[in-house]
Formats: C-alpha cells, structure tokens, sequence
DNA sequence: TTTCTCCATGTTATATTATTACATTGAGTG
DNA sequence: CACTCAATGTAATAATATAACATGGAGAAA
C-alpha cells in the first residue's frame, strides 16, 4: 500500500505513502486506547479520505465503497463518516457538502481549511490564533461557542502558476 | 408594516419594525445607486428574511412565496437568494443550508455568524480582526484567499438563561 | 412601429445530499 | 442458551439544489 507517490498536504509536498500509513497507524492506536471499534467499513473510507486531500461527498464514497464489495446504501458512508468525523480522525467542509481526512490527528483542534476552487484541494490548519478576537465578541454577548467552521475559498499557489494562460 | 414589535438583533434588544424598513430602504438606494434590478419577488424575499434574525431555508422560503401568490418552484426562491447574496443583501449559513438577511448592509464586509443551536437565531459580527493570522498562514502557502466563511455554534444568552432546569 | 435583445420569471424535470425506520447479524455477557 | 447491544443491511423518502428550456416584457436599434 505504500504507494512512495509523492503529492501535497494541502498544498505542500511530502511523501503520500507514508502520510496515508502514519495515520491509519494513529487511528488504529488512538482507537484501541479509547475502545473504539474501527471496523473496516470504517477504516476503509479513512483510508478513501486518506487517499486524496481534497474532499470526497459522501456519495463519491458510497461509489468506492460499492467497488470494494461493501454495501450501496446511503447510510453506510453516512454512519463511517459520523463516526470519523464524531472523533476527529475527517472533518466535514460546509462549503462543499462534503468529507476530508484530518490531517493533524490528535490535536484537540478547531481546524480552519483552504479550499481551492480549481483543483479542488483541501489544506487543514490551526484556528487557535485569529479564533481569539471572535470568541471575545462571542463571549461579549454571553454566547457558548462549542464548534467554529472555518473555510476560505480561493485559488492555491500551484493553480495560480498554472493558469498564468 | 412598521410593526413595532422588540425582539433581537443578532442576540440584542431592538425595535424589529425600523430594522425591517431602514434594511429594505437601504436595500431599494443601493440597488438604484448601483443599476440594479430588485424586482418584487426579490424585495419579497429580502423582506421575508429580514422579518426573522434567523436563518431560512430556500423552501421555507418557497413556501412563504407561495402565499404571497408567487410561483412555487424551487428556482423562484433559489434565484432571489442568489440575488440578495451576490449582492450582499443576505448571507448563505453554510452549516444550516439556510440563509439570513445581512445586519450590516453596505460593510464591504467578511462577516461571521453565531448560531444558536436552540432557538436557532443568527447573529452577524464583522470578522477582520481574527483573520489577518490566518490570512497570514494563506499566504505564506501562496494561497489567495477569495472568500471566507466563519461560522460559530452554540448556545446564545437567552437560551443559556431560559435552560437552568 | 417593428424587431431584436436581454433580463427576469415560469415550468418541468432531475440531480445531489441526507435521514428515518426497521430488519439482520454477530460478539460478548449473564 | 438466550439476552443485549453495537454495527450493518436495506428500503423508502426527505431536503437541498440545479439544468434546461419556454414565456413575457422593457428598452434599444432599425
């Protein structure tokens, strides 16, 4: 499975084999730790999301599922995907109704993500900082902040190189 | 229609008559100012929106059209949203997949929203301060930014008081 | 005035995303 | 063994969104 395909995390270069491998290894660990059941379904469409950072609907999934002998129904993606994103092993991008791996497993974050609009690609970043002024606002009104979407919209640097006609 | 009612702006005490009208005047400047076409059935839904700080979604809205005699097909209500949100007459809560009247008409604005979970209102802040790290970080990858969306979840004031069960 | 063009709207159909509800299976427990 | 519970299978449908083409009407060009 170790592919040695070399592509981007977001929009950097790095060793995809490796990348796809290291996390599956933290998702397997961090599950047993927390005796939660990675069934394969579920790793599978870890390992879907894995593949590609860029985001996949939950239908494209269902379609890849269906190939590798798993059933076609809507709610098994669903449910995989419920349950990858409850523990923070894949995030939901609002903007494109649909699903990435998450790239910086562990952290207890509030991911913000890069969307590029021509390749489709995802990069997932640290929110804490700029998070700061927005829950002081929050807080000013008396209201609970308990999840942040964070999603931008654009063009990455090697689009914008590419496209210069 | 100036109805005189007091309710909330975003999670504030206000007069919600002047809030309607003032918006839909503005709405009815800017449009001429700017060569705009805001037809009935666009002022209608403007109209609609700004009536509840909280989102609607485009079939509420559809419905809502239907009993003002307009037609009842989907692309009725999706063509006067596309309208109000290009504009920035209104504001698509990506989260919700539902949209909100702009509280902030004629900021060249990057605004973010606080949704509350339990009684579903949105509120509208202005965003600049809390992005510029993470335009930082964008950049540094050369990404260009063309969009973003901040939204936040949780429990406003009022719904945090009411609940002490 | 007539015709042309363009924008807005009407209408039909369909695509895409997501959930509800109930049946089945299988592992671990009492 | 039989009970329970989580995971999965399956069918049906809900909710959100768009494509494609037809119609109408205002203003410009002829």
């Amino acid at each position: 499975m170790n592919k040695k395909t070399s592509t981007l995390v977001g929009f950097k270069q790095h060793n995809h084999g490796d990348c796809l491998e290291n996390a599956i290894n933290t998702a397997e660990e961090y599950c047993i730790k927390n005796n939660l059941n990675l069934t394969p379904i579920r790793k599978k469409v870890l390992e879907l999301l894995l593949q590609e950072h860029r985001a996949l609907g939950a239908y494209a999934i269902l379609a890849m599922l269906r190939e590798q002998g798993f059933s076609n129904q809507p709610p098994v993606a669903y449910r995989a995907l419920d349950f990858l994103v409850e523990h923070g092993f894949a995030h939901k991008i609002e903007k494109l109704n649909a699903f990435v791996a998450c790239s910086l497993p562990g952290a207890n974050h509030s991911p913000a993500f890069l969307i590029c609009k021509k390749c489709n690609m995802v990069a997932e970043t640290q929110s804490s900082p700029h998070n700061i002024s927005f829950k002081e606002t929050a807080n000013a009104t008396g209201f609970q902040i308990e999840h942040t979407i964070i999603e931008a919209q654009g063009i990455c640097q090697s689009c914008v190189e590419t496209n210069q006609v």
